[in-house]
DNA sequence: GGCACACTGGAAACCGCTTTCCGACGGGGG
DNA sequence: CCCCCGTCGGAAAGCGGTTTCCAGTGTGCC
């Protein structure tokens, strides 16, 4: 590989010089030898190294994404809103993949944060378990402490900047509408109990029904992910004129298993989802969720984390209910 | 942030001494030392400096994949199954999205290069344009010749490790499987005629209808997403009985335009894809297309570049005709 | 014409870690 | 008892850049 002193050596100037021109300095090189080392650099195919510059300079130019699974298009919407607004930037970016193990996540940050990123991005739920989390804020704490910035789309646990989905209160809008179509008597395909977002929105449907008067809603706890909502929707209580699926892709998953059980939905039952996953919208039906708007969730977040922060801001995102083919008006 | 001579000096060893003991190497290292660097390490939470380590060592642990657009299931699925084998390696990964521009993609060989990254894959179609391959083959070359590893999925076009799905004859194939259904007039929902693989799998089509003896289809071009599919299938011929899109992507845009002309799946056109993305597998009508197995090629498109190439390896990578309800039996 | 000053180029220190090379030490064999 | 070899610890030379500090030059002003 050619170095920068080959470059110099080739242009017969100081490797000062060389460096000043061909990586951005605030000093100013003269035509000639600006021309010369700009030749020398082209003619001998110089590329600088950035794990050198990296070091020389004590900062990086690249940002660390941890998510969950890049297959659920959940995660890649989010992760690819932080991805454009990091280009915009001029930033590289490190994606990492827990596949749902907290402990991957932990290391994540601790892998990240020794290759001196510049920003470590948190993407997804966190773990009701207080250990879990508690080790995750030290590692953030520490990382943070040695100049790195950090930013979780999430739940507001980890003292880092935070992009909130209003979970609760979306979901419990969610409810209000559906109780409004005259559904008395729903089930909460509930994901699993440890998952914070899961729970929360779980929660957040339960209390709003419970204000409305009506009867609480059966539970039916399960994987986060499309198979969870299959599984789940066979244990629903056969009185239920209307399911709500913590996420859409559970939404789906219970749609499937409807249909394979030959149940008409929105006929027979009302489904609804939450989040409004961009690549599920041909689906049929069309599926009642809570839209989130999740590339600009990501793209906030890493703005965030790169801002100027005095604390930790945590920034509530509202979701909107959108009703659509799989609900259906009741009586 | 705490370094390790700091480290060493805490523990009254040399530099030398400490960095045996906490970044692996083959030297030994005695029980009271060892134990005493150990100690001093986890009280000053010491935290290798990787660009510090990358530079001494002349290697770097990370790779980098290139794909077009993370939030389409194909690449998502493709960048998992890379990153997956990767974890497994120890490797980091850092993943750049060119949002199908190519000079983009160049960009980003560019840069993994300086970053010294151990390999880069390459995944996506090829664009035609022999210019624009040219220069990403130069580019590939170099950061090669510096010792850099390189994989393709798409087409043996860079002079690098390949994994190649077998776009044509999968096409040709699923066309035959139709045509024994009874089709007898076809469209192609083509997407953009300089994308490699989109071409590929119409030519595939095609080729195989002629050789069958059946009239050319309709070419139909346009992009290669969602949209593309939706707009393209309002664009073909009342008397076509199947439609072909050459991706799933665009297959689902087809449907969605179809079912809003109120055209009936299958009933009044059959309809298939390629790919058989996981996401769409509860779309209704189930989707007719050709299976490729994108998490395997992703990872292997890994080993291939992680592996010792004596010359660039091709990999040729079958995909499977599979019939669902998106088609249907004529006559 | 002389002086302060702005500006440009180069030498060298430094970023944090790896690794070679060397010296010291201890043990086993002759 | 001595010598040779195998081990282990440390000093120091890189890895490839950035940046500080210094020196030399040309300019504007008095």
């Amino acid at each position: 590989m050619v170095t920068l002193e080959d470059v110099a050596k080739q242009a017969g100037v100081s490797l000062a010089t060389a460096s000043r021109v061909l990586n951005g300095s605030t000093r100013q090189v003269g035509a000639t030898l600006r021309a010369r080392v700009e030749q020398a650099a082209v003619e001998l195919g110089y590329r600088a190294n950035i794990a050198a510059q990296t070091l020389a300079r004590g900062a990086s130019n690249v940002i660390g994404i941890v998510v969950h699974d890049l297959t659920d298009p959940y995660f890649a919407a989010l992760a690819d809103g932080a991805m454009r607004a990091a280009a915009t930037q001029g930033l590289l970016v490190m994606v990492g993949t827990t596949h749902r193990d907290p402990e991957q996540e932990i290391a994540y940050v601790a892998t990240l944060s020794a290759q001196r990123v510049r920003a470590v991005l948190l993407v997804g739920s966190r773990v009701a378990d207080p250990r879990v989390t508690g080790r995750l804020r030290e590692e953030l704490a520490k990382y943070c402490a040695g100049g790195g910035r950090a930013a979780c789309v999430g739940q507001d646990l980890l003292a880092v900047d935070t992009v909130a989905p209003a979970n609760r209160e979306g979901a419990a809008k969610l409810a209000r509408a559906l109780a409004g179509l005259g559904h008395r008597r729903f089930a909460v395909l509930a994901g699993p109990p440890h998952l914070v977002t899961a729970a929360d929105r779980c929660a957040g449907f339960a209390g709003a029904l419970e204000e409305l008067g009506l009867p609480a809603p059966q539970i039916v706890p399960g994987p986060f992910d499309r198979d969870g909502g299959h599984e789940a929707a066979r244990r629903v209580a056969p009185d239920v004129t209307c399911v709500f699926a913590v996420n859409d892709v559970m939404a789906v998953g219970a749609l499937a298993a409807y249909r394979e059980a030959g149940v008409r939905v929105p006929e027979d039952v009302s489904v609804a989802g939450f989040d409004d996953i961009v690549t599920l919208r041909d689906h049929v039906p069309a599926l009642t969720t809570v839209r989130l708007p999740l590339k600009d969730m990501g793209a906030r977040a890493l703005e965030l984390a790169l801002g100027e922060a005095d604390g930790p801001v945590v920034e509530q995102v509202d979701g909107e209910v959108v009703l659509r083919e799989s609900v259906r008006r009741l009586g």
